[in-house]
DNA sequence: CAATCCACGTA
DNA sequence: CGTACGTGGATTGC
C-alpha cells in the first residue's frame, strides 16, 4: 500500500489502449514479408496487436476496456507545429491499411474503440484515464507513446513496450522517477526539451534526458528553467536559450487533453461479447491458422465464458527458448559417470551453498505455531535456476507398492545429458548415483518429487528434498489447470501443441528443427531425454512466476515437505482385513440381489436398476408417477432424493411403493458392494495393504485427493456403510489405529479471518459449539436450545463456507424459504463481521482476480466477470469457499509435516497412514499410544496460531471404525 | 473405444 | 438454487 495520501482506487482494472501506437510498434517489430496474405494484404500489425492485447487481458484481467485511435487529417497540434506530422498521417500505407482491420477485430470481440476528429488517440487516452480515475478505477494505459507517462499516478499505470515489443514495462510514478529522475507530471517538461524523434519534434540540440532532468530538479519545472534561462551555463545553456520558443511549443503539443467530450462513459466500456462467427470470418480473411486464433482469443476467453474449463487464467512468460536437443553423452562405468558429473554438474560445494540459503521447513513451521505472520515474514526469494541447477528426470511407474524405474536422465544446465536404463543400474553404479544425488541435492530440479521418490526407491535410491519441484510449482501458479503428464504440462505452459508443428513466429523456435527428420517426430527412445529438457524449460518458465507471486515459501515449506510425508504414507499403505471385506461384500451382494428381485417382480420386467434411462421409463411412463426434479440435461431425475419423495407420496400405490423401496435399498447396498469390491481389488498381494496415491496437484483449493483407490470417500454417514471402516486394521507389528480430526476447522478459520468477536468468543468458550451459537442466534439460554434449533444453526454455519443460499438451506432443513431467510438474518445480525468478511472475499476476488489462503495459495476466478448469471454466481461461491477450504488444507499439511517430524525425533515407529482432509489416521506401534497421542495433538493444535484455538478430537481402537469417536 | 451423463460416496 | 473431489455403469458417438 502506498504511503501517499491520495486515494487508492479499487474498481477495474480499466484497460485503455493506444491503438495507433501499438499497431505502429507491432508493425515495426514484425517483418511484414512473413505476414502477408495471398492477396497481398499485410497482417503483421494486426497479428502483433491482437497477440499483445490477448496477453495483457490474460495477465491483468481488466473489467473494462477502450481502444483509442487517431483520425486521418490534421489535429490542433499540426496547426501549432507545421512540421508536426499527426502520427497517423506519418505512417506507411502498409500499416494504414491494417488499421481498419484492427478496428474490425475489436468490434467482433465486443471491444469499444474511440476516435475523435481533430484529436489524437493520446487525448482520448488522457480523457478516459482521467474519467476512470474519478470513477474509482485502477487503470492501465497500454501505449507505445512516451507522452502517456504523464498520466501515471497511484491509480494509473502505463504499460510500455520496451525494446522487445512483447516485453511490457510497467511504468508507475516510481519507475518513471527511477528512469528519468523526474516525476510523471514533470516528464512532459523533460520531453519538450529532449524532443521526440518519432513525432518529428526537434528538441534542444545536445540536451538529452540527463541534462533536462538536472535542470528540472534545480528549477522545479520548465517555467522555472525559462525564468532562469540566463543562469544556464555552457554550450547547452546557450542552446536552450536559442530554442526556448521551440521548447515552449513542444510543451504545448505534448500536453495531453484530459477533458474531451467523448460521448462515452467509462462504466460502459465493458467488453467480451464475442461474435465468434465474425471473428472466424475475419481470421479466415487474414489467413490466420488455428494456433494463431487460439492464441489471440485466449485472453478474451478468460473474460467471456467459453465452455472450456481447461483454459489458463494466468499469463505465461514466454522467453526465447533454446530447444536444441541435449548433447547425449555416454557413461557406461562408474568412473566415467563420476567424471562426467564433475565436469557438467554443479559442484557439491555450490549445491550445498544453495541449499544453505533455502528456507528450511522445520523452523518456519515452528514459527507458524507462533502465528501465521511470523511464518509469512520468512519469505525467501526463489533462486534463478538457469546455470545453477541440474535436472533429474526418471521414467517408469510411480505407483506406490508397485513402482518401477525404467530410465533415468541427468541433464546439466550446459546442455549435456546422460541416460541410464534400469538394467544399467548395478550395485556400484547405484552407489555412485546415490553419492551424486546426495552431494548435489541442493541444486537438483525435478518434475514430481513424490513420483520420483517412488521410482527411485525401487532402484534402491533415496531422493532427499531437491531445490525445486516444477510440478508442484506449476500447480501453485495455476491450480485450476491439471496436466495428465509432463508433455501436457509443457505444451500448456509453452502454448503449443506438441503433435502439430507450431506456426513459425517471432520469438519462438521450431520444435522439430532437425532437417529431414522433421516429419518423423521424436522416436520413443528419444523421449526420456527430450522430456528432461521439457523439465528444464518448464522450470525456467515457472520459476519467475513463483517468484513474482512470492510463493516460493509455500512451495518449499508446505508443498515439498508434504510430498515426503505423502510418499511415506503411500509406501506404507493401510492394512485391511481381507476376510472381513469378503464377508461384507458377500452380504451386500446378497442384499442387493434380494432388493433387485423384489424390484423386478413389482416392475414386471428385468429393468436394469443401474440405468437411469430405463428407470425413467418404468417410473414415469409405465407406473405413471409424477416426476419431481429434472436433471440438468432435461430428463427426469431418479436420484435418491427424487426417489424418496416418490416413495412417500406413493403410499396408496402398493406396486410402485414396493418398487421404489426395493430400488432405494438396491441403490444403497449395491453402492456399498461396489466400494468393498474396489477395495479388495486394490489390495497389494505382497503385503495385504492398500496403497492409495494422494494427488497433490489436482484439487484447485489446495486439498489433497486420493485415487486408485480413493480412500477419502469410505462411507461414514450411516451404520451399514460405516461398517466398511472396520476392515481397516493395524498391520503386523502395530497394535491399534488412531483417528485424529479437527473439529470445525473451516469455521475457526472464518472466525480468525473475519475477526468476528462473537464467533471468536463462541470458540473460546469451549462449550458445545453449535448449541452455544444457537443460543446467541436465538438469544436464549444455552440450556433452552432445542435440538431443532441446534441443527438448523449447525447447517447454517456449515453452509456459510459454501455460499449456501436461503433456498438451499430451506431445502436441506425442510423448512420454508421464509423461515430460512429469518434464520439467515438472525445469524448475520449476531455475526456481522462474518457476513462482511464473506462479502469482502468475493469483492476482493473480483478486483484482484484471485483469492488467497493464509499461506498465500492462490486461486484465480475468471468466471467472476462472466455475463452469464449462473456461471458468475457459481464463481462467486467458489471464490467464497476457496480461501477457507484452502487455508484448512494448508493447516493440515503443516500439521502432517510437523507430526511426522516430531514422530521421527521421538524415534516412534507409529506412523501416519491416511489423511481425509481434516482427519489423520495413524498406525500405532505397541506401547506408543500415549506418547503419539500427545505428539499428534500438539502438531495439529499448534500447526498455526489463530485468534481461536484449534481443537482436535482423538480416538483409538483396533480398527478404523472403533477409532472413530 | 473414448467421452459424457448420472448417480453417489467423503470432507 | 452448496464447495472440493473420484469412481462406476450406462449410454452415446466416433
Amino acid at each position: 500500500m502506498s504511503e501517499s495520501s491520495s486515494h487508492i482506487n479499487s474498481k477495474g482494472p480499466l484497460l485503455i489502449v493506444d491503438g495507433h501506437s501499438l499497431a505502429f510498434r507491432a508493425y515495426y517489430a514484425l517483418p511484414v514479408d512473413s505476414f502477408t496474405t495471398s492477396e497481398g494484404q499485410p497482417t503483421n500489425a494486426i497479428w502483433g496487436f491482437a497477440q499483445m492485447l490477448s496477453e495483457v487481458i490474460e495477465a491483468e484481467h481488466p473489467t473494462h476496456m477502450g481502444v483509442a485511435f487517431d483520425m486521418a487529417g490534421g489535429t490542433f497540434r499540426s496547426k501549432m507545429l507545421p512540421q508536426y506530422k499527426g502520427t497517423r498521417d506519418a505512417a506507411p500505407e502498409e500499416l494504414i491499411s491494417q488499421l481498419p482491420l484492427i478496428q474490425q477485430f475489436l468490434t467482433t470481440l465486443g471491444v469499444t474503440y474511440i476516435e475523435k476528429q481533430g484529436f489524437e488517440g493520446d487525448d482520448i487516452i488522457g480523457t478516459l484515464a482521467t474519467q476512470g480515475e474519478q470513477a474509482g478505477y485502477r487503470t492501465l494505459v497500454l501505449s507505445g507513446d512516451r507522452d502517456a507517462f504523464q498520466l501515471a499516478d497511484d491509480n494509473i499505470t502505463v504499460l510500455f513496450p520496451g525494446y522487445h515489443f512483447r516485453q511490457l514495462k510497467r511504468m508507475t510514478p516510481e519507475t518513471i522517477e527511477e528512469k528519468y529522475h523526474v516525476g510523471p507530471q514533470t516528464y512532459p517538461d523533460l520531453a519538450a526539451m529532449r524532443g521526440e524523434q518519432a513525432d518529428n519534434i526537434p528538441g534542444v540540440p545536445g540536451v538529452g534526458d540527463a541534462f533536462a532532468a538536472r535542470w528540472l530538479n534545480e528549477y522545479g519545472s520548465l517555467d522555472g528553467i525559462i525564468a532562469h534561462a540566463d543562469e544556464l551555463k555552457g554550450k547547452k545553456g546557450q542552446a536552450f536559450r536559442d530554442n526556448i520558443d521551440q521548447v515552449r511549443l513542444n510543451r504545448k503539443v505534448n500536453a495531453l487533453v484530459r477533458d474531451l467530450d467523448l460521448g462515452v462513459e467509462v462504466d460502459d466500456l465493458t467488453f467480451g461479447h464475442i461474435h465468434l462467427d465474425q471473428v472466424n470470418a475475419l481470421f479466415d480473411k487474414l489467413e490466420f491458422g488455428s494456433h494463431t486464433r487460439n492464441k489471440m482469443l485466449k485472453g478474451f476467453k478468460c473474460v467471456e465464458d467459453f465452455d472450456d474449463p481447461a483454459l489458463p487464467t494466468e499469463p505465461t512468460i514466454t522467453q526465447s527458448l533454446d530447444l536444441t536437443d541435449p548433447e547425449r553423452d555416454e557413461c557406461h562405468d562408474v568412473q566415467s559417470l563420476n567424471a562426467w558429473c564433475q565436469q557438467h554438474l554443479p559442484s557439491s560445494e555450490d549445491s550445498q551453498a544453495i541449499a544453505k540459503d533455502m528456507p528450511d521447513a522445520e523452523p518456519v513451521i515452528e514459527a507458524a505455531g507462533d502465528g501465521v505472520k511470523a511464518a509469512q515474514e520468512q519469505v525467501v526469494s526463489c533462486p534463478n535456476l538457469s546455470g545453477k541447477a541440474w535436472y533429474l528426470y526418471a521414467e517408469g511407474l510411480p505407483k506406490p507398492g508397485d513402482a518401477k524405474l525404467e530410465t533415468l536422465v541427468i541433464l546439466a544446465s550446459d546442455g549435456h545429458a546422460i541416460e541410464l536404463r534400469d538394467n544399467e543400474l548395478d550395485e556400484p553404479t547405484t552407489q555412485a548415483l546415490q553419492a551424486i544425488i546426495d552431494q548435489r541435492i541442493g541444486s537438483c530440479v525435478v518434475y514430481g518429487y513424490k513420483e520420483h521418490m517412488h521410482m527411485l526407491q525401487v532402484a534402491g535410491l533415496h531422493l532427499p528434498m531437491p531445490l525445486f519441484d516444477v510440478k508442484l510449482a506449476q500447480y501453485l501458479v495455476e491450480p485450476d489447470f491439471h496436466a495428465a503428464n509432463l508433455d501436457e504440462a509443457f505444451a500448456h505452459a509453452m502454448q503449443v501443441t506438441l503433435d502439430e508443428k507450431p506456426e513459425v513466429e517471432q520469438g519462438s523456435l521450431d520444435f522439430d528443427d532437425r532437417g529431414d527428420e522433421r516429419d518423423e517426430g521424436p522416436s520413443k527412445d528419444e523421449m526420456p531425454m527430450r522430456r528432461a529438457l521439457y523439465v528444464k524449460i518448464l522450470a525456467s518458465e515457472v520459476q519467475p512466476l513463483i517468484e513474482a507471486r512470492r510463493q516460493f515459501n509455500l512451495l518449499r515449506i508446505i508443498e515439498m515437505p508434504t510430498s515426503t510425508v505423502l510418499n511415506d504414507m503411500e509406501q506404507q499403505g493401510a492394512k485391511v482385513d481381507m476376510q472381513r471385506l469378503k464377508e461384507m461384500g458377500d452380504a451386500f451382494a446378497a442384499e442387493a440381489q434380494d432388493a433387485q428381485n423384489i424390484a423386478w417382480d413389482r416392475a414386471g420386467a428385468q429393468v436394469n436398476l443401474q440405468s437411469p434411462k430405463q428407470l425413467q421409463k418404468v417410473l414415469f411412463e409405465d407406473m405413471g408417477l409424477k416426476p419431481t426434479k429434472r436433471t440438468k440435461n432435461g430428463s427426469y431425475s431418479t436420484n435418491a432424493a427424487a426417489l424418496q419423495k416418490l416413495y412417500v407420496t406413493s403410499v396408496d400405490n402398493e406396486r410402485a411403493n414396493d418398487f421404489l423401496g426395493a430400488l432405494l435399498r438396491h441403490r444403497e447396498t449395491n453402492k456399498l458392494k461396489q466400494i468393498v469390491n474396489s477395495l479388495m481389488e486394490a489390495v497389494n498381494l505382497n503385503d495385504g495393504r492398500i496403497h492409495t496415491t494422494f494427488e497433490q496437484t489436482v484439487a484447485a483449493t489446495g486439498r489433497l485427493s486420493s485415487v486408485d483407490p480413493n480412500l477419502q470417500n469410505i462411507p461414514n454417514k450411516n451404520a451399514a456403510g460405516r461398517e466398511i471402516r472396520s476392515a481397516f486394521i493395524p498391520g503386523e507389528g502395530f497394535e491399534s489405529l488412531l483417528s485424529c480430526d479437527y473439529s470445525q476447522v473451516e469455521l475457526r478459520i472464518m472466525a480468525d479471518l473475519s475477526g468476528d468477536e462473537a464467533l471468536i468468543d463462541a470458540f473460546k468458550s469451549g462449550a458445545d459449539f453449535h448449541r452455544y451459537v444457537a443460543s446467541m442466534v436465538y438469544q436464549i439460554p444455552v440450556d433452552d436450545v432445542s435440538s431443532d434449533q441446534r441443527s438448523h444453526v449447525k447447517a447454517m454455519s456449515y453452509g456459510l463456507a459454501y455460499g449456501l443460499s436461503t433456498y438451499g438451506l430451506a431445502q436441506q432443513l425442510n423448512v420454508s424459504p421464509a423461515e430460512a431467510d429469518v434464520l439467515r438474518s438472525q445469524y448475520f445480525a449476531t455475526f456481522g463481521k462474518v457476513h462482511d468478511y464473506l462479502e469482502s472475499l468475493v469483492a476482493d476476488a473480483r478486483v484482484k482476480g484471485y483469492t488467497e489462503t493464509i499461506f498465500g495459495r492462490r486461486r484465480y476466478f475468471p468466471g467472476l466477470n462472466s455475463k452469464r448469471r449462473v456461471t458468475r454466481e457459481a464463481a462467486e461461491r467458489a471464490a467464497l469457499n476457496a480461501p477457507i477450504q484452502g487455508s484448512a488444507a494448508d493447516i493440515m499439511k503443516i500439521a502432517m509435516i510437523k507430526a511426522q517430524h516430531a514422530l521421527r525425533q521421538a524415534d516412534c515407529q507409529s506412523r501416519i497412514i491416511l489423511q481425509i482432509h481434516d482427519e489423520l489416521v495413524l498406525e500405532i506401534a505397541p506401547g506408543e499410544a500415549e506418547q503419539v497421542t500427545q505428539i499428534i495433538t500438539d502438531a495439529m493444535e499448534h500447526a498455526v496460531q489463530l485468534a481461536v484455538p484449534l481443537d482436535v478430537s482423538i480416538g483409538s481402537g483396533s480398527d478404523w471404525q472403533q477409532a472413530a469417536h
